[in-house]
DNA sequence: TATGAATGAGGGTTCATTCAT
DNA sequence: CATGAATGAACCCTCATTCAT
C-alpha cells in the first residue's frame, strides 16, 4: 500500500549552488533533529537561514524529499567509512567492536534528534521512502556482515542460526541502548559501552564448539596427567 | 457579551457505551497501526465506524487521549500476562524464553502496525505522553527484569556488566527483529526465533564462571577419580 | 515517525504589507463591531476582503489578537490626543467638557459597535487581554485623573469623596449615554450632551464652600453695601 | 438586523414541574454569572442538577431562551420591590438613595457573575432579546424615574437637562462603580458608597435655583431690610 | 417524563506549496 | 535567482440540539 502525501507535485529544481545545498542540508539536519519530521517546518529552516521558503522549494521538491536527503547524507557518510575501515580490522571481534563503537558514536554525538530521526522516521510516509531507507541500511549494515558471514564460513561464528538474528542482536541492542539515551537524555559512556556490548555478542556468537574445545583440551591434558600419574604410580611399586 | 474561546471545556466523556468504547479503541488501534499517530485522523476513525467524529470526541477527549488508550490497553494486557506467568518459570532461562515469546508473538500477530505504533511512537510528543509510555514500559519489563537481577544476585548470571546492557540486548533484539518484519512484512518464525535468541541471549549473559564451572566440575570429578585411582592402587600394595 | 501536533507553532507574522495591515484591522473593526466578539468569525473577515482566512492569520497570530490590535488601536489614538490636548485646557472644567466631548464623539462617530466591543468587550476573557484592556483603559483615563487630582488638591474640586467615585460619575454617565444610543440607534447631540454632562458633574464635584463661599461673599457685600447706605442715609441727616 | 443563531427551532415545552423549572432557573443563574454567557455550556447546568441536557430542552427551548428567563427573572424581582418601595420614600432624595442602595447591594451580593450579565450581556444575540432587555429596564429604572419626573415638575429638580441624561448620571455612575468591581474584585462598601452617590447626583440635580433661591431669599430679605431701613430713615425727615 | 447517545455545523488554526514579480 | 505574499486543504475539537427508547 502506498501512502502519498496529497498535492505532492515535482518541483523544477531548476537552481543550483552547491553552497546553498549544502547549508540547506546542514540546517535541515538540524532543524529535523531537533524537532522530528512532522513538528519540522519548512519556515523554521529557511528562517535559520534567512532565507524565504520558497527557496527551500526551489532547491527541494517537498518537504519530504529534503528529508529523505538528509538522512541519505547520514548513512552515506557512514557508511563510507565503515566499508573502508571495517575491513582493515584483523579479525571478526575487532571488526565488530569498532563498528559498535562507530554506531553508537556517530548517533550519540550527534544527539538525540538525528538519532531518533534515523531510528524511527523512517515510517513517516509512502512506500518510497521506506525502500528508500531500506536500502540505505543495507549498504550500511553490509561491511559488518560480511566479515561476519566469512567469519561463520571459517567456523569462527556459529552459523547454525540465522545470520540476520545476528545482525538483529547487534542492531537491535545498540539501538535499544540509543533509546535510552534519547529516552532518559544521559549520554552513556561510548568506550565502555562498545566494549561491553561487543563482549557480550562475541559470547553468544562464539560456536558451541569453542567451549567444548576447551573442554576438550583440558580433557586431553587431564588425561593426559592421569596417564602420566598412571605410569609413575606404577613406577612407585 | 463574553469573549472567551469554547475551546477550555474539556470533553466531559459524556456517553458510555461500553460496547462503543471497545470498537472504537478497536478500529482506533486499527487505523493508528496502519497510519502512525500523525497521519492518523479522528475523521477516518468515526467513518470507519460510520458514526460521527462528534461521537469520537465525546468519548474520548481528544485524539492523543485515544491514542494513549490504545496503547495503554495493549501494555496493560501483556504487562498483567508477564506478571502472572513469568514468575511461573522455573528458572531464568525458561523466563527469559517466555518473555521473548510472548513479545514476539503478541506484537507479531497485531500485525506491523501496532507493532510500529508500541515501538516508536512514543517519542517526542508532549512530556505527559511520554511518561505514560515509560511508565507503561517499565511495568512491562520488570516481571523479567527482576528474575534476571535476583540471577544475577545468585551468580546464575554474569552481574559484571550493567543489567541495563541486558535488558538493552533483549528488547533491543526482539525490537530489532520486529522492524525487519514491519520493513520487509515477512513474518518470522516465533518459535524459532524465540528459541533461537533467548539461547543467544543466555549463552552471552552466562557468567564468565559457568563455563568454568562445568571444568571445574570435571576436574573435581577427575581428581576425584584420580584419588580414587591412586588409594586403588595403594590398597594393591 | 513523531507523535506531536502540530498547533503548537506560533503563527510567525510572517508577511507584512503596510496595506494589508490596514485594510485588515479596518475590516475587522468593522466585523467586530457588528457582530462582538463571539460572533465575529475570522472566515468573514477574510471574506470581506476577498482573501483567504489562512493570510489574516498570517498576518495575526489569532482572532484575539486581531481584536485586541484593534481595541488597542482605538484607544491609542484617542489616548494620544488626549494627553496632548487636555493639558492645554484653561481649567478643570474646560478638561472635563474637553474629554467628555472627545470620548462622546470618538465612540458616536464610529458607530454604536466598536463602542459595545470597547465598553463591554473587556471582559472575561483570559487574564491576559483584561490586563491590556485595563492598561489602555488607565492611559485613556490618566490626564483627565491627573487634572482632576490636581484641582482637589488646590481645592477646586471637593476631595471629601474618593477620587475613584468621580470617576466612575464621569465615565459612567458618559457609557450610559453610549449605551442609549447603542440600544436606540438614536445618536444623541454630542455637543450639547457634553455640555450638560460636564456642567451636571461640575456641579456636583464643586465643594460644598464653593456655594456658600458664594452666599459669605453676597453677603458680605450686602453688608458692606448696607454699611454705606446707613453712612449715606446718615449724612443726610 | 435580526441575527439568530441556527437551528434554533421552538421545542415543545410539554413538561411541566414547577420545581424543576425554579431549580433549574437558579442554577442557570449561577452558571451564567460565573462564566457569563458564551462561555456557559448546557451541559454543565444539566451536570450541577445530576439530571441530562436533554431535559434542560424540554423546559427551555433554548440555550438563549433559558437565559433570557434567568434575566428576566432578575429583573422582576427587583422591579417589584422597586415598584413597591421606592414610592414610599419621603422625598426624591431619599428615593434616589434608596434605589441606588437597592440596585449596588443587589448585584453586589449575587457577585460580579450575574452583574457582569446584566450589565453587557444583553448583546449576545438577537433583536428579540435585546428588546427583551430593553423593556425589562425601563420598568426596573421607571418607579425612581417617575419620582425624579414629578421633582422637575415641582421644580425640586432641576428640569433644564433632559431627564434621560439624569437617569444616564444614575445609572451609569453605579454601574461603572459596579464594573470596577467586576475587574478588581474588590467589592465597594455598598453603604458608603449609595450614601455618597446620592449625594454627589443630589447636588448635580439641585436646580439652579435651588442655591440661588437661598441668595434670592437673603437678597429679598436684605432689600426689605434695606427698604425698611429707608423708609425709616425717610421718615425721620 | 427523562435521558443516553449521537451529531451537524461550524470554529480557529496550521503549513506545505505555488506564483507573480 | 530569490522571494513576498497568498492560500487550499485539512485537522482537531466544541456544543447546542435532536430523538428513539
Amino acid at each position: 500500500m502506498v501512502i502519498t502525501e496529497p498535492r505532492a507535485r515535482r518541483a523544477v529544481k531548476g537552481h543550483r549552488s552547491e553552497q546553498r545545498v549544502e547549508s540547506l542540508l546542514a540546517v535541515a539536519r538540524e532543524v529535523f533533529s531537533e524537532r522530528g519530521y512532522a513538528r519540522t517546518t519548512t519556515l523554521e529552516i529557511a528562517q535559520r537561514l534567512s532565507i524565504s521558503e520558497a527557496t527551500v522549494f526551489s532547491y527541494f521538491g517537498s518537504k519530504r524529499e529534503l528529508c529523505m536527503e538528509v538522512i541519505r547524507r547520514w548513512y552515506d557518510e557512514i557508511s563510507t567509512e565503515l566499508e573502508r575501515e571495517v575491513p582493515l580490522r584483523s579479525n571478526v571481534r575487532h571488526a565488530l567492536e569498532f563498528a559498535i563503537r562507530k554506531h553508537l558514536s556517530q548517533l550519540i554525538e550527534e544527539g538525540a534528534g538525528l538519532c531518533a530521526l534515523v531510528l524511527s522516521e523512517g515510517r513517516i510516509a509512502d512506500a518510497a521512502f521506506m525502500q528508500l531507507i531500506a536500502q540505505l541500511k543495507r549498504r550500511y549494515i553490509a561491511p559488518l556482515m560480511r566479515t561476519i558471514e566469512s567469519a561463520r564460513a571459517t567456523g569462527e561464528v556459529r552459523s547454525d542460526i540465522p545470520l540476520h538474528l545476528q545482525r538483529d542482536m547487534i542492531y537491535g541492542s545498540m539501538e535499544h541502548v540509543l533509546w535510552g539515551y534519547i529516552n532518559s537524555g544521559r549520554k552513556p559512556d561510548i568506550q565502555s559501552t562498545a566494549a561491553q556490548l561487543s563482549d557480550l555478542l562475541w559470547t553468544a556468537f562464539a560456536p558451541p564448539q569453542r567451549s567444548l574445545d576447551a573442554l576438550m583440551r583440558f580433557r586431553t591434558e587431564v588425561v593426559g596427567a592421569v596417564k602420566v600419574l598412571e605410569s609413575e604410580s606404577q613406577a612407585v611399586h
